[in-house]
DNA sequence: AGAAGGCCGTGATTAGAGTCACTGCAAAGA
DNA sequence: TCTTTGCAGTGACTCTAATCACGGCCTTCT
């Protein structure tokens, strides 16, 4: 089996190649760190919701023969900002932490990605440095392509290069998005209204209620919304006062939603 | 001549067709508001230092084809945010504002477009609404394309569509140098210090001196950090003082560029 | 020439939130 | 089992920068 554990500074990789040739016929592997290997991106259950994934059928194979796959536990580091870009990450499984850090120490988090983004596009296609720190949150699976590898697929695949396209098109959106939160805002509790409506817009709502998953720190919250700890403790517990939210553990419900729609209006 | 001058609203244009057919031979146009208008991409003398321009011969006579330009006056708007994406807008020549807008009017400006650029591009590629505001701040000739035609345009050139995803890469890391001006400072001061620095990059530097144009207002660069004209008034007349910087109507003299970096690095 | 509207400069006031310092708790590790 | 470490909660203090409220100076209309 083409598998190899490699130990490279504090980048941890399970690596197995992806080209089908070598493959366990419909054995699944399991890394050290508990989580399941996708050997066939043909045969993943998630591939159609994935707009970079759901290529046509010969792409994926082209893109398989050229990919690496790694696992990475929680805390692995997949790229830093201001390395010359390498290539570009296809997360297959797993939560990807993005941010950037100024000379002082202070971090702004940028997003939190999730299965079936490609990660260090824009660096990769531009040829020029990843512009964000890429840190595990989850146990990962991540595709790797080589950046001359990549632009090379994606000079013989029309229709990939269109994919890649509209991902980056969603990153910026992304990006956008952040942009207000931290930008539009009067005050630190407009930011988290606006930060937690964002993030529920993932999640179902029901009678102006909605139950979300937020495995975040307190601290990363205000990496994200560009606050510190304290406040973001002190306006959650607010939050909580008026009855705005509920809070079991990582999962988080919001109560009444109007009320921080009204919050963000000002 | 297919000229015409067209009254839609508060946008003003001045058509011309640009597939070569009928134009006026190497006669330039000029538009009621002093503007010199390119009839011809690939005579024009700014081709090969734009990213997007610069593609091989047939694609940017495709291009030609469907694309139709305008000039447009001081305070026209190219497209609002939220709108759908009607398509994209090649700048040409004069400078565009790119915003964005929260419900109690406080405005954040994302970015100056420069000629050469593209706009409107993420929205018109994942076929949403423009996620920005884009306001004409000088003269500006541009072309525009339907997003159709601009799609199935991509599909037929490869090349074009990689150039895409460059430019998209381009936006994106520029967002992000945004975001961290805003979201990474510890004062007004640090944001504003940051963004000298950041559009000062364009201009050569001569012995720690930077000469750059800034023909904006204060309440257009308060937008631009995230912070209010009043304090963008004041830092600005406190870093006169302080001998970094002198202003001469809109060009504008760094005077010690040391300074300034030392004050980001807090 | 006069009026009007933008833009810049400045003072006074004040609320908001960053920072520091400490406690308590729980999970992880030795 | 005991320690260690990381996260959450809270109080007190300080100080930055937003806001309000002017006055003056341009440019641009009428």
């Amino acid at each position: 089996m083409p598998s190899d554990l490699i130990r490279n500074g504090n980048r941890f990789q399970f690596v197995t190649k992806l080209d089908g040739s070598a493959l366990p016929d419909g054995s699944n592997m399991r890394t050290p760190y508990g989580l399941e290997i996708i050997e066939n991106c043909l045969a993943c259950p998630h591939r159609e919701e994935r707009l970079f994934c759901n290529l046509p059928e010969p792409s994926v194979k082209a893109l398989a023969a050229i990919t690496s796959s790694a696992a990475y536990p929680k805390g692995a580091t997949l790229f830093v900002e201001g390395q010359p870009a390498r290539g570009v990450f296809v997360l297959c499984s797993g939560r990807v932490k993005l941010s950037t850090s100024s000379a002082d120490g202070k971090t702004l988090i940028l997003r939190i990605s999730e299965p079936g983004e490609v990660l260090g596009l824009p660096a990769s296609v531009t040829g020029t440095c990843y512009e964000l720190t890429a840190d595990v949150i989850e146990p990962t699976q991540a595709n790797f392509v080589s950046r001359t590898d990549f632009l090379n697929f994606l000079k013989e695949n029309g229709e990939a290069a269109l994919r890649v396209a509209q991902q980056l098109g969603e990153t910026y959106h992304a990006a956008i998005s952040e942009m207000r939160t931290i930008g539009l805002s009067h005050s630190a509790g407009e930011k988290l209204a606006r930060f937690l409506l964002e993030w529920s817009s993932n999640y179902p709502e029901e009678k102006g209620q909605v139950r979300i998953k937020l495995t975040l720190t307190h601290e990363e919250i205000a990496q994200m919304i560009g606050s510190s700890r304290e406040t973001v403790t002190r306006l959650l517990a607010d939050f909580r006062k008026k009855q705005l939210l509920q809070v079991m553990g990582s999962t988080l419900i919001i109560k009444n939603k109007a009320a921080l729609e009204s919050i963000v209006k000002g």
